[in-house]
RNA sequence: GCUGCUAUAGUGUAGUCCGGCCAAUCAUGCGGGCCUUUCACGCCCGCGACUGGGGUUCGAAUCCCCAUAGCAGCACCA
């Protein structure tokens, strides 16, 4: 009774049920190897593995390289390295290029059922023909002759553009999408990196291939594939298989970036991106290099759900994921932007202890040694700031002549600061410090940071007061940084 | 043009199947406050939505119809 009240307003946090995977499922993940993985291959990728998690079963990664148009040799590594770093629970993994016989095998058998025809029509006479419901003439030529044609195609008497295989639907279909669709053809060139061959299979076919013979029970991937689910429909039905149990999420628009592969390699070899890992671009691997957790990317997708309805992606709910990952982990430094060197007239050598975490003491502290000079934000000494204080230091007054700023000491007491409404700002000692360069989307910012951040290399780390970042690269004592979120 | 899918706050999401408990959930964002030697974290308060119009009904975010908008497909891509 007072569960089902509860129950009411508790919302879930879980994905909805799926249609019969109360036994386990089997799922695939399916990409092209075209290029690395970004955001959008996430939300398929992790959708699917939260669903193997929750049900049990089987998670195969499926490399569909049936066009070798769209295949970059180097992606095949790439692909494995993202899934890696996604913590995708791949239980198997299968290349198609590696299964044409098997796709062949299948094409005979349903040519010999009378479920796909060897058609040498035009292209473009066959597009008329459909559009107006007629069958071409090869539609209903003997299965004979189809398998002799089949059997040209793979001995390569025909030549591309020659010749096609369709599956056949239904002419009257409203949906002209769904008219006789093709199954194979007929490619001369580009020649495919893995595997000698001229005929290969459209994604229709070698999907429902493999769909069933690796055992696939659930499908989830963007609502783009509607219609194809609907035509590979046809193939099932030609061989009498069971048909997996499909979910179609909406498409997903991500603000402020290209997730399109090729524009993305365009503007690699234009030079406007630096590389496939490039922080403006919406890869994953961009993606870690600016200090994103796989497991912020895989909560935030996960919170998106399947849903079909299309949705914008925000950046603002993925930050916020990596935030409560990467607050309580990251160390504090100071890192001085576009630093001023001031000299602080009045004050005694003094040593300053910063914790490394504000919440957990016993990280321990850093030690800034103040002598006399110390390096400060630039932009922040405007000519209204008349006091500042020194963040685990001391209070300092600024007296302006004009443009032209004096630093003198003012004392210890935090309350003063306070009552004074000063801002407590992260400074360096000028004697002990190192270059730091921090690359955001917005642009480059030259400062430095405290020589210690060379340790954290590889680390997201908290510059404060200005936000997270991870340390990229220590060159010769010069540290690169890029900013994750504020 | 043809076919289909969708429509809840700035963003994401719950609720829609089985109409009343929804003057609509949660997160994020934004505004304010507290805490704090960071403009971080944490805590508190607030802001903000059922695309529009008809209909059915005692009662509609939920069912029906129309409109509008967005998206997808109609490839020898996946």
């Amino acid at each position: 009774m007072y569960e089902a009240l509860f129950e009411k307003h508790e919302h879930r946090k879980v994905l909805p049920d799926l249609e019969g995977a109360k036994n386990g499922v089997v799922m695939r993940f399916a990409p092209n190897p075209s290029g690395p993985l970004h955001i959008g291959h996430a939300r398929a990728a992790v959708l699917n593995d939260a669903y193997v998690k929750q049900y049990g079963g089987r998670y195969i990664l499926r490399i569909e390289d049936t066009d070798p148009k769209r295949v970059d040799p180097e992606a095949y590594e790439m692909v494995k390295e993202d899934i890696a770093w996604l913590g995708l629970g791949i239980t198997e993994t299968v290349t198609q290029s590696d299964r044409l016989p098997l796709y062949y095998d299948l094409c005979r058998q349903l040519i010999e059922r009378g479920g796909a025809y060897v058609c040498t029509c035009n292209n473009e006479h066959f597009k008329e023909l459909k559009q107006v419901k007629t069958a071409c003439p090869c539609r209903d030529q003997p299965v004979e002759k189809n398998i002799r044609r089949w059997e040209q195609m793979l001995d390569h008497t025909f030549k591309e553009g020659e010749v096609t295989v369709r599956i056949k639907t239904d002419l009257t279909h409203p949906d002209p999408a769904m008219r006789d669709f093709p199954a194979f053809r007929i490619l001369d060139t580009p020649s495919h990196p893995k595997v000698k061959a001229h005929v290969y299979p459209l994604m229709n076919f070698s999907v429902v291939a493999d769909d069933h013979l690796l055992g696939v029970t659930h499908v989830i991937r963007g609502k783009d594939h509607i219609a194809n689910t609907r035509r590979q429909r046809y193939i099932y039905d030609h061989f009498g298989w069971k048909v997996p149990v499909y979910r179609h999420y909406g498409r997903m628009g991500i603000e402020g970036v290209v997730l399109s592969t090729s524009q993305m390699r365009l503007g690699i070899n234009k030079g406007m991106y630096t590389g496939w890992d490039d922080i403006r671009l919406g890869t994953l691997r961009a993606l870690a290099r600016r200090g994103i957790s796989p497991d912020a990317v895989r909560k935030a997708v996960l919170a998106i759900g399947i849903g079909d309805t299309d949705i914008s992606f925000s950046w603002d709910n993925l930050y916020a994921e990596n935030k409560k990952i990467v607050d309580p982990v990251a160390n504090r430094y100071f890192f001085v932007p576009e630093p001023v060197t001031a000299q602080i007239d009045g004050a005694k050598p003094h040593t300053a202890q910063a914790m490394l975490h504000p919440s957990d003491a016993s990280r321990g502290t850093r030690t800034l040694v103040f002598e006399r000079t110390v390096l400060l934000p630039g932009r922040e000494l405007t000519p209204d700031v008349t006091m500042v204080r020194l963040k685990d230091l001391f209070n300092v007054k600024i007296t302006w002549n004009g443009s032209i700023p004096a630093f003198s000491y003012a004392g210890e007491s935090l309350a003063d600061a306070r009552a004074a409404k000063a801002h407590i700002i992260q400074w360096l000692p000028a004697q002990d410090s190192v270059d730091c360069t921090l690359l955001t989307q917005q642009g480059v910012i030259a400062g430095a940071c405290e020589p210690r951040v060379i340790n954290e290399l590889g680390n997201v780390v908290q510059f404060e007061r200005i936000g997270f970042v991870k340390i990229d690269s220590v060159d010769n004592g010069r540290v690169t940084a890029y900013f994750t979120h504020k």
